[in-house]
DNA sequence: CTTGATGCAAAATATTTGCATGCTC
DNA sequence: GAGCATGCAAATATTTTGCATCAAG
């Protein structure tokens, strides 16, 4: 959807704009996350980035710091459900939301033009400045509907 | 919205259906809830909880235990947001959707049945069978606007 | 009485922070 | 060079668990 070099410049004009540095770490965590088509763990996200950069031995403070760096920016985006904690992926993909299977745990993403727009409105009905929006349909996915 | 009494029957009927005890924690659990009306995390609950029982000393555990029981039973919904920890309230409302703000962390409700429609309809269409779903638009509400 | 529930404290997790040192800019 | 970022480890915070005891059914 988005080409990983757009994702780049964002991320790099906005450090610039925060007077923030471009780190190695920081772009190896953005491109996890780009390259990992899902939702990860803050754990999980360390394991990546560790094991597809063996030079560089990163902690596990500086994905702590760096995701909340780029949910703020809106780089990447969480979602929490039930007993899992809180779950990543990258932003700037055409926005979308999420069915979220109680009993397999599988999430799939959709997008939904009319919800959009009701959104926006309803936003603009309380005089809310959106800045984004998430929806979660949870619920039993086709597949485990079958093992019952 | 919905009564107590009428809570604390669900509340009943569900834990005889699985077998499980009635306690006086659970019922406090369940009222404290009920009489606060809002979003809490399990620490507030316990105080709540605590404070309108002197002669109960209720652990936290207990909580904890209790909040997932109710949350699975679907009298009770978690809903979570940046940096704060996962907040619960009572269930079993009329449907709604929640409006944060990220400046001053406030929560406004709203219920759209054009969305309530529109979600079940994609249910459908991903072949999940919906048990709940979740909107939360979150942006800067009036008041925050202003102050910048 | 039988079995699940509770409180407590310990254990397991998850997240944040202080600080010396290393790297961008 | 100046100042932010990092790794590490310690400090916190958050949740979960084991277990002896209690209480609901």
């Amino acid at each position: 959807m988005v080409e990983y070099p757009f994702l780049l410049d964002e991320f790099t004009l906005l450090l610039k704009k925060n007077g923030l540095k471009f780190t190695r770490q920081r772009e190896a965590i953005l491109k996890a996350l780009y390259e990992h088509d899902g939702h990860f763990s803050p754990e999980e996200i360390h394991r990546f980035v560790s094991e597809a950069n063996d030079d560089l031995n990163i902690g596990i403070a500086t994905i702590y710091r760096t995701l909340t760096l780029l949910e703020d920016a809106g780089l990447a985006e969480s979602i929490s459900f039930g007993k899992d904690g809180k779950k990543y992926e990258i932003g700037l993909k055409k926005h979308h939301d999420h069915l979220i299977c109680t009993a397999c745990g599988t999430i799939v993403e959709f997008s939904d033009d009319v919800i959009e727009a009701r959104q926006e409105a309803i936003a603009e009905k309380y005089h809310f400045q959106m800045t984004d929006h998430t929806m979660k349909i949870v619920g039993l996915c086709a597949d485990c509907q079958t093992k019952h």
